[in-house]
DNA sequence: TTGACAAGTGTTCGTTCGGACACTACCATG
DNA sequence: CATGGTAGTGTCCGAACGAACACTTGTCAA
């Protein structure tokens, strides 16, 4: 029941699929994709991945909605030397679910795009997405999202005299003293980067 | 010409619909949640969406996709203050997968854990993870996982006379001249890390 | 060896779907 | 005032859909 041997490779396909077209498809489109005959094959199908908690069903009618594993991706772990590829890239030791990693309390976490290099040395580049954490309140050495002359700023959180300042992770760029209350938006909790290809 | 303000509503509603199902609902349950009486009003709308760049039609079938500005949020939620900007475009959690945004070839691609600082130069650090498409085959100035002397290694690829090599992204780390065949197990493709807190 | 279960086939049925078309209500603007 | 574009209605049709059911094939352990 759990030999999902053969159902990994469907799995697969559904994934990419819904990578490609950001739905699951109907059950006929799923005959084809998987090259089933019938539809009923493609129903049972699904209905294991229901099972083994892959996908649900739709609460208000019938389609079927990916849920938490479906995005679950494979990790090599950390001892991956002296693997062969062949022998690493099917024993993917672990799982790994992107969202879950970086997001832990979804409802105060908003995505937003860096823009500039003042956090370059600090590894954080032009067009990365930084996960943000709403917080009215950071320590120092946080990475905060703070706003500054109306504007959005990521910095570093770092207190000079007794006051909340803003270091830049670059030497081109100063420091910034504000002149009254320092205004945190959130703090700086993960980051995201898609590399052009 | 895209005169978005009944429209944005809609979009609105059509966005916590997605948020809640992982799809676009079909014109007769978009006719329901907008209190449409008529379908024809639902496919109108999906069509002005299209032109607005919010959804697209699928490849291979009647379907609608979300497509980039429908994960587009405004920051408001939770009363951010005086002169703030607008909106941002990145994206509210909930709506938007980052595993979407990172994962195209969700059966090809691995996640690897990245140690050492051999590219902390192109901002990759020890602990990020690297979401990796397995390819026998890149191009010079891709990152590539290669396979050097049985354990994976993360480097720019590049020719040099012909012949492929590794270069690190530290002036720290030299070049690495494989002997035989150089083995690619994959090419980077993203990155995520998650800050300590 | 067999037998039980799981994977897959083939077909039928009623429902929902998208697409099309003619039409109406509502604004703006000249 | 009229006029033209846009949002929305009502209705029809053929195609695609999901569900159900009886059936076949393959596999693995008792």
């Amino acid at each position: 029941m759990v030999s999902l041997n053969k159902d990994d490779a469907y799995l697969g396909r559904l994934r990419d699929y819904y990578a490609e077209n950001r739905r699951i498809p109907s059950m006929q489109r799923i005959a084809e994709l998987m090259r089933f005959a019938s539809k009923t094959a493609s129903r049972k199908l699904m209905e294991r991945l229901a099972a083994a908690g892959f996908v649900r069903r739709a609460p208000d009618e019938d389609a079927w909605i990916p849920t938490g594993r479906f995005f679950e991706r494979p990790l090599a772990e950390g001892g991956v030397r002296a693997g062969r590829p062949e022998a690493v890239d099917g024993v993917g030791v672990g799982v790994f679910l992107i969202d879950d990693y970086l997001v832990r309390h979804p409802s105060r976490t908003v995505m937003i795009p860096v823009r500039g290099d003042s956090m370059l040395d600090a590894g954080i580049r032009d067009g990365d997405i930084a996960a943000v954490e709403r917080a009215a309140e950071a320590r120092p050495g946080d990475f905060v999202v703070a706003v500054v002359d109306g504007e959005f700023t990521l910095k570093e959180l770092a207190v000079e005299e007794g006051r909340n300042v803003l270091k830049p992770r670059n030497a081109a760029y100063p420091v910034i003293r504000p002149a009254g209350r320092l205004e945190i938006f959130g703090v700086m909790v993960g980051l995201v980067r898609r590399l052009q290809r």
